[in-house]
DNA sequence: TTTACATACATACAGTATGTATGTTAGTAT
DNA sequence: ATACTAACATACATACTGTATGTATGTAAA
């Protein structure tokens, strides 16, 4: 019975692929783990011994969500050498990705409320938080960039882009609530500094 | 056994009072309504008889919270006669009053995760979010409003502002912490409009 | 090469929590 | 006065997590 460990990792991944899909479907307190070891084929026993309990699954399928849109903002941040246009861009990829369903309920809604917020943050930290300081960080080293509190700022721009990726997911005509976001998110950064375009 | 009306309220009461703090201090999924009922010197029965279901009852703490914010929100705006002073010191209550403790857990973190985003948007709209579009709506009348889309700038400041209270509670310095929020917003509103304060 | 051990699961069971169905008592309206 | 219904209590069905235990297989040391 018992395989070999490149079978064994196998057997993480379809859980987590699994139960990836259920928390997606329907939520995390609704999604039963007998019906994701049925799934992938298993038994509750394997997802016990690979991953310690119900949040300890969520946890890694969280990490795995937040990993990829992490890996989404750099690469489009990447494609300008303007700080603020940067900035900007990976705000935009950063809401797009996060609308789709497939990371918007395991991230945003369910992801603080299981884990506690302090344990979301401290994930978040590792991935697109640590991103969104350090382009902070940098500006601020510029002098381009105003607020006092680069701490608070990540806070608020954060906060800012989960909510509106969470309100443009359930909008019916979800590009024009994309459009409007990304407005309304350039006049905020006229706030904190940025240059005004010149025509 | 059977009592009167107001004795009925009277339960009710007890029971929203009581569930407020159990869902305060565990949570909503660590909360036994059986606990719950105990300490109110009641059965399970009272509690599916008023409420029908565990999320019937946090639905109506909820609603008791968010009424309880947008009360001390709306007195605070109302202090003001200029409508940017309005906005800021509305912005203000509002964080003040969700990062204590018997509001922030139910209000930004189960809230929207047990009842799905919609339906805690659609209270949410009855009361602080209500007066935040209103605001904005009558600034942008005013000619002083720049974002082109007042809702997605309502979706934007609200989110914003949930964060920056989830984050400030956990803040060992939470004075200094708020202090630097309002900083940040007050340079965020300037991106939106609001003329600089001559000194 | 055999033996000892650890890993990767399966199975069975216990505990606990929600929800529902039913019973009972006391106001209330006709 | 009686029928009806609201306000609960009680008992039970159901479902799900977590744990304890069993088992087989790969792996490393003797």
């Amino acid at each position: 019975m018992r395989r070999t460990k490149e079978d064994a990792s196998e057997t993480m991944a379809k859980l987590i692929e699994v139960a990836r899909t259920h928390f997606t479907k329907q939520g995390y307190a609704e999604a039963a783990l007998e019906d994701i070891v049925a799934e992938a084929g298993l038994t509750r026993g394997a997802l016990y011994h690979h991953f310690g309990s119900k949040k300890g699954l969520f946890r890694i399928v969280l990490e795995a969500v937040q990993k990829e849109i992490a890996e989404r903002v750099e690469a489009e941040a990447a494609k300008s050498e303007e700080v603020w246009e940067q900035l900007y861009n990976g705000c935009g990829a950063f809401v797009a990705a996060a609308v789709e369903p497939r990371s918007k309920r395991i991230m945003l809604l369910d992801g603080p409320a299981v884990l506690g917020w302090e344990t979301w943050r401290a994930l978040d930290e590792r991935h697109s938080m640590r991103l969104l300081r350090e382009q902070l960080l940098t500006m601020q080293r510029l002098g381009s960039f105003k607020p006092a509190s680069v701490e608070a700022t990540v806070h608020i721009l954060s906060g800012a882009l989960n909510e509106a990726a969470l309100w443009i997911a359930q909008c019916p005509d979800a590009e024009a609530a994309l459009e409007e976001t990304m407005s309304v998110i350039a006049d905020m950064l006229l706030g904190f500094g940025r240059p005004a375009v010149r025509e």
